[in-house]
DNA sequence: CGACGGGACGC
DNA sequence: CGACGGGACGC
């Protein structure tokens, strides 16, 4: 078909992803009257006419492939529904299937003109509009946001009118956004992934272990609620599907205190599906997190054990709820809560074999105990002795003199230069490295590589960079020896991972 | 010795 | 409706 070897060919015809056509025509436009009307377009790899075996006859279908995505985009937006020979009917131009996905089925716009796109937190949607206007009209912007504090996460969507406009803006934006096709959003996927059949937990290594799964398998009711036709089950459902706000608690410490801690202590009510630290415009604690659980019990209990319990010892945490409304001491919150309560008891009592509902609390259990058991609000400064990650409340103990403590970088500041630290025997937790290396100035922030000895520090400013290596490398800290040296540049990108356009 | 790569919208 | 050929690197 072309002047490349068959391997080549097919290896290349998904690369990059759509940028291949899908062409219906009649019968008889053969493959030089196709080339020459596509080539102005862009780069042609590639034109395959499929004929049939026998009669070596044109099945009126046939493959073009660009060298870009933008090229095939724009050929299918400029010449779908043409004539090419006068007399013959209209072509049909679609972005071809890869040849990987078996389905036949045409890609639709909707597929291929919104993108996904990484910004820094403070981008607006104006910004992001700004920024990624120069490759076509945008219908509209999305940044994903907290629900509660409108804080962006720093992700974003961009639908354009055409699909030669996104395949632009992914071919052609600093490659830092990362845009990529964004996944259509109507794929029904299965509500809450998380919680489909067994064990969820595997992935992110998130520290916080496996959820409580308190809607797993249909048996489960976790409720002491007959699922029968009775007033307490409409009841019952009604709360349960409640304004999420109901559901939500407001963490507030003085001491700062790290996603980590905040996910480790609240999961340990079952139902927590939902826990973020709130930071400042300069990516610091405000000591403010938002827990939000999926029934109104638990967070009725986490509300009444943890606020004013001491956490690290010495700093009193204050648990509220979202919206300081009404009253929350409505019979079925109290049930609620009394039942999750019993339950937790009841499954630590039994030592909860063939359950998996206290999977992830299991090793906590003298405190959780002891949580249980305590007064309100309780005080139990071995709790947090247990809990990975901890810090020894601030306190470092370092082999140097340490100087005061300084401001972060913001975080989306351009990284000058980067520290690869490796520790023996093992590695310091995040808020004592961030704790330690802020203090040489512009830190924007700590990397450590899950599962190994390592880690990065991110500088906005090469010299404080430089000096935090020569105060700490060689240096004990909390009884763990520092390597302290420069990082190599970033791998380049590898040609691994499969994009989307 | 000791190496990083990320990602999802509650209609 | 309209969906995937021909030909085969070199350890």
């Amino acid at each position: 078909m072309e002047d490349y070897s068959a391997k080549q060919v097919t290896e290349n015809l998904d690369e990059p992803p759509n940028s291949r056509l899908f062409i219906v025509t009649c019968r008889s436009m053969s493959e030089e009257v196709i080339r020459d009307t596509f080539a102005v377009f862009g780069d042609i790899q590639a034109v395959w006419v499929v004929k049939d075996k026998q009669t070596k006859e044109s099945k009126g279908v046939s493959y073009v492939k660009f060298a870009k995505s933008s090229q095939a985009c724009l050929a299918m937006e400029e010449m779908h529904g043409k004539v090419v020979i006068e007399g013959t009917k209209p072509i049909k131009v679609f972005i071809a299937q890869s040849r990987s996905s078996g389905r036949h089925r045409d890609v639709e716009d909707e597929e291929l003109t919104r993108i996904f796109v990484m910004i820094p937190k403070t981008f607006t949607e104006d910004d992001l509009k700004e920024t990624f206007k120069e490759y076509g009209d945008i219908e509209y912007c999305v940044i994903i946001k907290n629900k509660f504090t409108g804080e962006s996460k720093g992700l974003g969507y961009v639908r354009y009118y055409k699909p030669s406009q996104a395949a632009m803006a992914i071919e052609n934006c600093d490659r830092g956004y990362r845009a990529i096709l964004a996944e259509p959003r109507s794929k029904t996927n299965s509500a809450d992934g998380e919680y489909a059949g067994g064990g969820g937990g595997g992935g992110g290594g998130g520290g916080g272990g496996a959820r409580f799964d308190q809607h797993g398998g249909d048996n489960m009711n976790p409720y002491p609620f007959p699922m029968g036709a009775d007033p307490g089950n409409y009841q019952m459902s009604d709360y349960r599907s409640s304004d999420v706000m109901t559901r939500c608690l407001m963490l507030a410490s003085r001491a700062a205190v790290t996603q980590e801690q905040v996910f480790a202590l609240f999961d340990i009510i079952p139902g927590m599906d939902y826990c973020e630290l709130q930071r400042d415009a300069y990516g610091l604690s405000k000591g403010h997190a938002v827990i939000r659980y999926n029934n109104l019990g638990s967070a009725v209990f986490a509300k009444e054990k943890l606020n004013g319990f001491e956490y690290p010892p010495g700093n009193r945490l204050a648990v509220t709820f979202i919206d300081d409304g009404d009253d929350r001491n409505n019979p079925v919150g109290r049930m609620a809560m009394q039942f999750v309560a019993a339950q937790m008891m009841s499954t630590l009592w039994n030592g909860s074999s063939g359950n998996q509902l206290l999977k992830s609390a299991t090793p906590y259990s003298p405190y959780v105990k002891s949580l249980l058991d305590g007064p309100t609000p309780p005080v139990l400064p071995s709790l947090t002795q247990s809990f990975p990650g901890a810090p020894a409340a601030p306190r470092i103990q370092a082999d140097l003199s340490l100087p005061a403590v300084k401001k972060l970088a913001p975080p989306d500041s351009k990284v000058k230069e980067r520290l690869f630290v490796v520790f023996s025997p093992s590695p310091l937790s995040m808020d004592v490295l961030e704790d330690v290396f802020c203090r040489y100035g512009s830190l924007i922030e700590v990397h450590l590589v899950p599962g190994r000895k390592v880690g990065y520090m991110k500088y906005a400013d090469k010299q404080c960079a430089d000096e935090a290596m020569a105060a700490l490398h060689g240096h004990m800290v909390n009884g763990v020896r520092m390597k302290v040296m420069l990082a190599d540049p970033p791998r380049e990108e590898s040609h691994k991972r499969p994009r989307t356009y």
